[in-house]
DNA sequence: GCAAGGTC
């Protein structure tokens, strides 16, 4: 019998399409992944009995990566980014191993369905797809067609069902269009960002140069906030005035009403109307409107909504929001929380989706009212034909979700019983007035319905004081006309609600990657978030911009997306060839990138006014072994060291407080050391800063500090104090740490693994000598005699800290359970050296020699 | 260490 493969986007399509075309009766399991599940069912296949297998990938399967060597940042010119770097496909997740995945899955298959999502990426992973199963499925007879692509509008039985009789064929255009994007924003992104980067790494004080990043998305992002800063900056408060006019009938309390002109622009015109005003003492009512008026209930949710109404209603970021959201998602809560689709299918369950929420407490009244008296047709939306809107899928309480997790369900819910409703419907009243000849009016709204409000009761019509009876011909008496000054004023920052608006507008970005791009600048800390969500650029954000704008402002426009996007198009479409694309527009960019490059210190200028030389920064720390000045130690990110005399900076560990060690230097280059400490209670080692940036040793790696340093002889190198290999993770060792005392440790130097021993000793040394069972090194300690634990009043001994007997109850593991064999209380500590021949590494001071020959080459 | 796009 033969045998059909199908593929889904991902897992949970996977699974809903297996129902619907086995009719339910499929039999499921997990595939190797533990991600994807493999669905099977018999059926028919172009008028053949055959086996299904369904399953899934989790999204891209290959992403795009230059090859190895052009990852050097050091050794790289980005120019050579954008034609003479070579990419590679690499799996886009590794630890999804997905290749492998679906060969063993492809493997023996005879036809494979694609059913990925119908947009230009599905259409790329349909080929990732088809890269690694072809290879393994068998071979056609004859000319056969193997392959298909399933085309559907939703995820309906009819639509699915529709899709599987209406097989087509992938389409080669739209995947290379991806392809083509995929390889413009790699090159375009890493060349800006690596050659920026590296401009204004280390030149100021600060300024967290750590990573200054530029791309076609998160740009134009920042561009946003920037802009908004700028028309905040630029801003001037305009004087205007307006007749304030107060008027009142009977013993009724006196309305205020609005001027017809609003306001005016000039006092002496202000004041002129004033005074025509003033000349009578009457207002007159020259019409009472009614009419009623509706609140429309709102779309059925899609994923920006979501973000926008997270953000501003719930105080919820949009990165956040879609983890709060997935996990729903996958529990079970709610329905799938990427889409852009905001209208429901014609067979959609709505009133059994109404039904699962009719025994909440917190909005049942509404919903078994709504039962009984009918739902409301949702409003009509778009079908983008990728998932139905967000809907609740099964009712939950408060507190089984936690707290951010029953807001935003709560929220969904509510959301999706409005979309049920009925329109919010109110009266308005608007009572037009003149005194003496100037024009006035006064409006107010009355409830005649609630409709949905009644769910939503923030959005709901504020309750007002009623509007005075009258009619036309009516007169009021005025109490009071006054000239009013008043200022215009600037707008406000930006809110999240509205950047997302924005993004969406220009298109830029996904729903998927809109949160992306807008945690990536608050990130890296070129906008921050403020109260009430607003991003604010810091002066990075607002440097980088305005320095966009004075060299080549199409680098941060908006506008620039799209144009390329109509470029890709054109391959989607297949009216423009896939290479010539790509080549035309990676040559504008390269033209953009070397005049960006030509005119950086236009740029620069700006950075200049806004940031301090790193020269001018930091204070006085340790002394350059080159020129033996001090070097001054900059605390703000990235922490470094910047010698003036030699204008060089070196890095050093981030995460942590540095101080000088002891004015001791280090003996291959003089370096004065500095001591690295993690916190109060964390470990800390000595650390030579040209070393950790220039490994000495053939053997040492950029980043690691004397703890790690195989120096044959220098006494605060792992040869000195290093006691033996780690009693958790593969390769490190426990090194004394010499600053420890009186509450002595040694500390893992690969991982967090601290042992405390000897309290209170007033000194412990590393010996020579090795231990004969375990091969540490031994440890010589030194107590007083009044605090000595030792026995018989002895103040010294020496011997193995994992096997000596006298030193068992002195010896204690921190951060990590126990798996040193001889480190086991009771056990294998009095036998000794179960530990060995088990293939583990030998500590490192076995190399020593090796150590040595390095040294001298 | 970099982009943006899928998704877990």
């Amino acid at each position: 019998m033969k045998t059909v493969l199908m593929v889904a986007e991902k897992p949970s399509l996977a699974q809903s399409i297996a129902k619907i075309l086995s009719k339910g009766s499929c039999s499921s399991r997990k595939g190797l992944n533990g991600a994807c599940s493999v669905h099977e069912y018999m059926g028919t296949f172009s008028g053949q009995s055959v086996r299904f297998k369904m399953t899934s990938v989790c999204g891209h399967v290959m992403s795009l990566d230059f090859i190895g060597k052009y990852n050097n940042w050091d050794k790289v010119d980005p120019a050579e980014l954008f034609t003479k770097a070579p990419t590679e496909k690499k799996e886009a997740n590794p630890k999804l191993n997905m290749v492998k995945f679906l060969q063993v899955e492809g493997k023996g298959c005879d036809y494979v369905v694609l059913w990925l999502d119908c947009d230009k990426e599905g259409e790329n992973i349909c080929f990732e797809v088809l890269d690694a199963i072809e290879p393994v499925m068998n071979r056609p007879y004859g000319s056969e067609r193997t392959v298909y692509r399933a085309k559907f509008s939703s995820i309906t039985d009819t639509d699915i069902w529709a899709a599987m009789n209406k097989l087509g064929e992938p389409n080669r255009n739209e995947a290379l269009s991806v392809d083509a994007r995929q390889e413009l924003d790699l090159r375009i992104g890493c060349a800006f960002t690596r050659f920026q980067t590296k401009y204004f790494q280390g030149k100021y004080g600060n300024l967290d140069s750590s990573l200054i990043s530029f791309g076609p998305c998160q740009t134009p992002t920042l561009g946003f906030c920037v802009e908004r800063h700028d028309k905040i900056q630029s801003f001037k408060p305009e004087t205007y005035w307006v007749i304030q006019a107060k008027v009142f009938k009977g013993k009724e309390s006196p309305l205020t009403l609005d001027w017809d002109r609003v306001r005016v622009f000039d006092r002496e015109v202000g004041q002129m109307f004033v005074n025509m005003t003033k000349t009578s003492r009457e207002a007159k009512v020259e019409s009472v409107s009614k009419k009623e008026k509706a609140k429309q209930r709102p779309l059925a949710l899609n994923t920006v909504e979501m973000l926008r109404v997270a953000s501003s209603s719930l105080g919820m970021g949009p990165q956040h929001t879609m983890q709060i959201a997935e996990r729903l998602y996958t529990q079970g809560y709610i329905s799938y929380p990427r889409t852009e689709t905001n209208h429901y299918h014609d067979n959609f369950d709505l009133k059994g989706t109404l039904r699962q929420q009719a025994n909440n407490p917190f909005w049942a009244q509404e919903v078994k009212a709504l039962l009984s008296e009918g739902l409301n047709r949702p409003r009509k939306g778009s079908d983008a034909g990728d998932h139905p809107p967000i809907t609740p899928m099964r009712a939950a309480s408060e507190g089984e979700l936690g707290s951010d997790g029953w807001r935003l369900y709560e929220y969904i819910v509510r959301h999706f019983i409005a979309t049920v409703s009925q329109d919010c419907k109110y009266l308005q009243t608007t009572i037009s007035f003149t005194i003496a000849s100037e024009g006035f009016s006064c409006s107010g709204k009355t409830l005649i319905s609630p409709g949905f409000t009644e769910v939503m009761p923030w959005l709901g019509i504020p309750l007002e004081e009623a509007m005075p009876v009258c009619e036309r011909g009516d007169v009021f008496t005025v109490e009071e006309i006054k000239l009013v000054e008043r200022q215009t004023s600037p707008p406000d920052y930006l809110t999240e609600a509205d950047l997302i608006t924005l993004m969406e507008k220009h298109g830029i970005g996904t729903d998927a990657s809109i949160p992306v791009h807008i945690n990536n600048i608050s990130q890296r800390n070129y906008v921050t978030v403020e109260n009430g969500r607003k991003l604010k650029p810091t002066n990075l954000g607002i440097v980088l911009v305005h320095g966009y704008y004075k060299t080549d402002a199409e680098l941060v426009l908006p506008t620039i997306r799209g144009a390329v996007e109509k470029q890709l198009n054109l391959i989607a479409q297949g009216k423009a060839n896939y290479q010539q694309v790509l080549q035309h527009t990676l040559d504008i960019f390269k033209r953009k990138f070397h005049y960006f490059f030509d005119t950086i210190a236009s740029m620069d200028e700006l950075m200049e006014v806004t940031f301090s030389p790193i020269a001018a920064t930091g204070k006085p720390l340790s002394r350059c072994g080159k020129c033996h000045r001090f070097m001054k130690y900059i605390q703000a990110k990235p922490s470094r060291l910047h010698c003036a005399g030699c204008d060089e900076t070196y890095s050093l560990p981030q995460n942590g407080a540095i101080k000088l060690y002891k004015e001791l230097r280090c003996p291959l280059d003089e370096f004065e050391l500095v001591l690295w400490t993690s916190g109060s209670r964390g470990k800390s080692y000595p650390l030579c800063p040209y070393c950790f940036s220039n490994p000495p040793f053939r053997d040492m790696k950029k980043g690691m500090g004397c703890n790690e340093c195989t120096h044959p002889s220098c006494q605060h190198s792992l040869n000195s104090l290093g006691i033996g290999q780690c009693v958790e993770c593969e390769g490190g060792v426990l090194v004394l740490d010499p600053t420890s005392g009186p509450k002595w440790k040694m500390a893992c130097n690969r991982c967090n693994v601290m042992v405390h021993f000897f309290e209170h000793a007033h000194r412990v040394q590393v010996a020579q000598e090795s231990c004969e069972a375990c091969e540490a090194s031994l440890v010589a300690v030194d107590f007083n005699k009044t605090r000595s634990p030792l026995p018989d009043g002895e103040t010294q001994h020496s011997g193995c800290v994992f096997c000596d007997p006298v030193f068992q109850d002195l010896v204690e593991l921190k951060h990590a359970t126990m798996r040193h064999p001889s480190m086991t209380r009771g056990g294998g500590a009095r036998r000794g050296g179960r530990g060995r021949g088990r293939g583990r590494r030998e500590k490192k001071p076995k190399d020593k020699m090796a150590a040595l020959a390095a040294y001298f080459v």
